[in-house]
DNA sequence: CTGAAAGCGCTTACAG
DNA sequence: CTGAAAGCGCTTACAG
């Protein structure tokens, strides 16, 4: 195995070009600061560099600026397993970090208490910040007020952004719910039925919830409040569970919007066992569009919740906040993704 | 937000205890070279770094070691989605390099063609070495070699050690075949179907092969070569067309041993279209013990994969790699997880 | 037995 | 308009 070859320095291209290497990390850097240099020697610079394949070191900068290269990611139980959010959500982070071209390293860490564990001893003077991602628990909100309260940048990927002074990305959940009640009323469905998943007691704080409610509105129908199951969880058994007190209850329903791909499936299950054909009875709805919909009994009809898209910005917005700025909260659009759960005919 | 506390460096607490920070540098790293420090001394310096909660800063041990603080990862197409194999080998990962205390970027890779393209320019310059995972094409191996020849330090996941210079960790996947195939065999089951799936045109080549042959010696009985489905991919089609063709030819089977959980899933699904119950007329085994396996019709019976480990190794391997060390290859033992589809009786 | 000094590759306030 | 120099936090060959 041959020696690797060492990779190109400032100072490699100084020497070459007889300059000094203080002025080529001026021009590499594109920070000149007092310095004026002449458009000529710029771009002899630039020139050489490229020639000599100059990658800046990575390392080196951010020693120098006083950063730790790395970012904590706390990501909280998301989602069910098998949806792939936590690994979406990972890449898009990844992939943001690498549009930078910073290199920042992730730390996992998968229970707040491994997190904590750490946090006074080595995380808060071991990394230049935190995104924390998942469930929105009580415990959630303190852990994020206290990691901002230590100066420690923070960003949160957080159902609603509560916490007005951290920056927060979130798929756009209202319009998930939306999406999903439109296209089952668009399509004909008269009287659907909706599981609401939050922490809260008042189902109202459900954004899904909310947007389930604007797409009647719209429609002008008037939802049957029997028809909304209070889930504990969004696992497969909340759906199973919500089918079958419905259906104790004697309802009629012609639709069904879930809050995740699992419920949607464990209704679909339980519908099947009960002999009540889907979509041709009932027409069903998931949310995340997860690997899960094509290995449903019926392929599953979904909203998308952009993972990848929502780490890409939390990436940009750590990295941001590191840099002493203010970024802005914001809502990734879901779109719709329709399978055979949720039309009449087959699909082509 | 108040300004964030400086982290304690070598500086301050050589200090503290009026010593050269080069002696505490020595302490610190274990690396006395000459030096034979007084204990008191050295048992002074440890106290007061404990007491002052000192972290190395990683940035800058990594940097006078002439490294450059990344390790690539390239994932092609491993699994199919949703068994969630990338992302519990990424924490496996991750996790590994965390125990070093070691600062190393992960950049993640979807395809040959992506990291070929920044090879030459950036990558080979820009990072310690590579974790290659995924699925054994030949490109592949052509790509491990030509990184290998490079000089850059590599560990490869894949399927079988084709590259004897290259270290390699897998999970045990011909102990997968035979685990799975002895459960059924000692469950009762005579005459086991198989889906092979590999690249290579003899299905000898196939390691779960060689484990599903394995335990039918063991056993006694001789498989039905009929009863060996040749499947293109791994995906939930693969197990639907299998069964189909085993019907076709008026087959007789009493189990299933698939290659995949998506695999197995298929295969029930088209059982129980058929009216074919299971596992009370055939039972089926899948791998990976993806989070899919409850998602199925039946929960599905299937044999660990221990990705997080092999992830873990593999952090280790590439560590010791890029230290100049030569580490062996690995194999990771899995084991089976019982679920309904391979019980006659429910389980509790 | 211990420490001063050079240096990893970069940035930036400052002097010329 | 340009560069010499100090310094980020560490390691290590070398001098005392």
């Amino acid at each position: 195995m041959p020696p690797r070859e060492r990779a190109t320095s400032l100072k490699d291209i100084a020497q070459a070009l007889d300059v000094s290497y203080s002025l080529v990390s001026k021009v590499m850097g594109g920070n000149m600061g007092n310095t004026r240099a002449r458009p000529e020697v710029v771009q002899a610079i630039q020139a050489k560099a490229r020639e000599m394949n100059y990658q800046p070191h990575p390392l080196a900068g951010a020693l120098k600026r006083g950063r730790k290269g790395a970012v904590g990611v706390l990501i909280h139980a998301m989602g069910e397993e098998g949806t792939e959010i936590a690994s979406n959500l990972l890449r898009g982070i990844s992939a943001g970090f690498d549009e930078h071209r910073l290199r920042l390293w992730l730390r996992f860490f998968e229970s707040d208490d491994e997190f904590l564990e750490h946090f006074d001893k080595r995380a808060r003077y071991d990394m230049d910040g935190v995104i924390v991602a998942g469930i929105a628990h009580p415990a959630t909100f303190e852990l994020i007020k206290k990691l901002h309260a230590s100066g420690l940048p923070v960003v949160s990927v957080l159902e609603g952004s509560v916490i007005p002074e951290v920056a927060n990305v979130m798929p756009d959940v209202q319009h998930q719910g939306y999406l999903a009640t439109d296209h089952l009323l668009a399509s004909g469905c008269k009287r659907i039925a909706h599981l609401v998943t939050t922490s809260a007691a008042d189902p109202e704080t459900s954004r899904r919830y909310r947007g389930f409610l604007a797409a009647h509105t719209r429609h002008g129908i008037s939802p049957d409040p029997d028809l909304i199951f209070r889930a504990p969880n969004y696992k497969l058994s909340s759906g199973e569970e919500a089918v079958r007190q419905w259906l104790a209850q004697g309802l009629q329903f012609d639709g069904i919007v879930a809050q995740s791909d699992h419920q949607a499936i464990g209704a679909i299950h339980e519908l099947l066992r009960r002999g009540i054909r889907v979509p041709d009875a009932v027409r069903v709805v998931g949310v995340d569009d997860s690997p899960l919909c094509l290995a449903s009994p019926v392929p599953l009809t979904s909203v998308t919740a952009e993972w990848v898209t929502v780490g890409r910005h939390a990436a940009d917005m750590i990295t941001a906040e590191i840099d002493g700025e203010r970024p802005a909260s914001l809502m990734i659009a879901p779109h719709l993704v329709v399978r055979r759960s949720s039309t009449l005919q087959p699909q082509p």
